[in-house]
DNA sequence: GATTTTTATATGCATCTGCATATATATGTC
DNA sequence: GACATATATATGCAGATGCATATAAAAATC
């Protein structure tokens, strides 16, 4: 997943071209600069902190609610699942109404992992956007990018 | 690579928190859309897209300016160029004055991939983001990402 | 109620990624 | 000019990703 810069004819606007580089530029850099904050900390990746945060947030949740809340791949899911079972972190209980889904559920371990993780990120969201950006700029960033997702994982 | 949403406190402000999960949804909408369609397309990722193009734009280059430009990693390119040499794509060069560098250039096959992948890569940008923002609104979205990116990719 | 279609999840396989480290050449220092 | 250090690139290996497809259960159709 990358592209950093392509030329206008036949195309898009220079605007959205610029956007649209822009974007793939901030998004590698700021994430590059996460994952190796969390690695360092000899942290894992912050696909697990999003799992486990949904799985706090909205109670126990199915494969699928998080994949459409996480815009993961389902098949990527399903084995970052076995991961985190595998590392004691969620637990999957067949659920009774329907017995093709699964409900996934934090363990103490999972959240305690997720508070630990958390400063890391921070510090990195801290240098990433707020050194970068006023108050203001930041929130008309988030709306603006707001507007441009909808992508299903798969 | 991921992250999609955490709480605040004791981290960040609000603001930045919001547009950091939004540049994280925004680009995996966005990106996961491009890659999809130049699959369906049959075409290769966008990465080789990026090589191709700063190899145009260029003349040839080191793999080292290659990856400073598109922020890959160091052994990433490295395989990258040799994915893209076996096909035909682009060529290596030991360079006279620095025996331990290499001059990459772009095949003409190289060139007219890049040229067929171009309608695909912008009919995705015009999709991803001219469909949905003003110009102006792009343009300050350009701006405001711009500020956000710098890290090195290894 | 048997058959088709749809939804939820898992998995074999090839490819790609990241890490650590290797190799080879250049540069700086004494 | 020998020796330490820095720069440019490559690679073995483990783990992650994407694709296609499998399985299994629900829902819809007849």
């Amino acid at each position: 997943m990358n592209a950093i810069a392509e030329p206008c004819a036949g195309g898009c606007t220079e605007a959205a071209e610029r956007a649209w580089v822009q974007l793939i530029r901030a998004h590698r850099s700021a994430l590059c600069s996460v994952e190796k904050a969390l690695r360092a900390a000899d942290l894992p990746s912050l696909e697990w902190y999003d799992v486990l945060l949904e799985l706090e947030r909205g109670g126990p949740l199915r494969p699928r609610d998080l994949q459409d809340r996480l815009l993961l791949a389902q098949y990527n899911l399903s084995r970052l699942i076995d991961r985190m079972e595998a590392d004691g972190l969620v637990t999957r209980e067949r659920c009774s109404e329907d017995a093709r889904c699964q409900w996934i559920r934090a363990t103490d371990s999972g959240q305690a992992l997720r508070r630990r993780m958390w400063p890391i990120y921070a510090g990195a969201i801290r240098t990433a956007v707020e050194s970068r950006l006023t108050r203001a700029q930041a929130a008309q960033l988030g709306d603006l990018l707001g507007k441009l997702s909808n992508c299903r994982g798969a």
